[in-house]
DNA sequence: AACAAAGATGAAACAATATAACATTACAAC
DNA sequence: GTTGTAATGTTATATTGTTTCATCTTTGTT
């Protein structure tokens, strides 16, 4: 089983991070409703890639009868706004912390962990973007799949839990 | 709608490939049976990602009695000996044809088309490695979400394809 | 203010994708 | 020929995601 990661997430980041989604939000002309806030809040305070349905239970704390087309809505509204992502290898999302708008999205997902990482690292980005010229492909999002630096060293033990 | 791709395979590319799944199989202690090799044959066939569901389909024309289970472990062992690979992105299927073995696979999906690539430029490879390195991350499988070249001009006139 | 249009949400049904659990068969090793 | 292992069969069920239509809200316009 992945170490259960109880990452504490301080209170001033969640704040911060809503404010600065209303401020992208607004520049766009994006309406960002009492429900996609509570969506990208319990994104924000979850930490880590969280599942669609867990969401919606989630939600039902506070609204008993939300659907989950209205779940799968919101994080369409809030992907489509560049506030969380869609990470393909796990049907799950997570909200996106990095305000600056780049090109395109680069993701690494542990394979045994789950744990998920946004690459901002410009160089990363550029060698990217460089060794796809050739190709002539327009990258707009990419998954890298393997094993985190956490979990390189003991994922033979139980490879069971891989994805 | 994305263009109907009718991609002719020539017969003798399924077969050389077949052959050489057998060997690969064979060197690796893997077995090759005959319910396998009918499902790589029938991706190989399909030549663009197919569905989990529609083999499924395909696989009862000859054993009507498949059930989905069936088709899911077959995929699974042909990922598993790098005959296939799963698309994340598309929750779909295609074989493998690198017979090479390399350290990771990296796939372009265009979003509007499905068209579905595998890169297999060693440059671009060794720049994905080499930008990873510092992160310490151990990169198996790569997705990578965007336009296709045929598919970069059209996008916009009917966005509603996108994945 | 009255209205229309667009955007957002509610609600129910359902479709698509994937796995669990357990039984059975095939085949090799002893 | 018994035993062990890998492969397959079978049934049921879990998980993930969409369609469709109704209703409500906001915004801009006359």
């Amino acid at each position: 089983m992945p170490p259960k990661k109880i990452a504490r997430i301080p209170e001033h980041f969640i704040t911060e991070r809503l404010a600065c989604a209303a401020r992208q939000c607004e520049e766009r002309g994006a309406q960002l409703t009492e429900l996609r806030r509570e969506v990208l809040e319990l994104l924000l305070r979850h930490g880590s890639p969280a599942k669609a349905y867990d969401l919606l239970e989630a939600m039902r704390a506070e609204h008993p009868r939300v659907a989950p087309t209205t779940v799968y809505r919101t994080l369409d509204f809030l992907v489509e706004a560049g506030l969380a992502h869609r990470i393909d290898a796990l049907n799950a999302f997570v909200a996106c912390n990095d305000a600056t708008h780049r090109h395109h999205t680069v993701l690494t997902i542990c394979a045994r962990c789950h744990r998920t990482e946004e690459i901002r690292d410009e160089k990363i980005h550029r060698s990217l973007r460089h060794g796809l010229q050739a190709t002539g492909f327009l990258a707009d999002s990419i998954e890298i799949k393997g094993l985190c630096p956490a979990c390189t060293g003991i994922s033979n033990e139980d490879a069971q839990s891989a994805i």
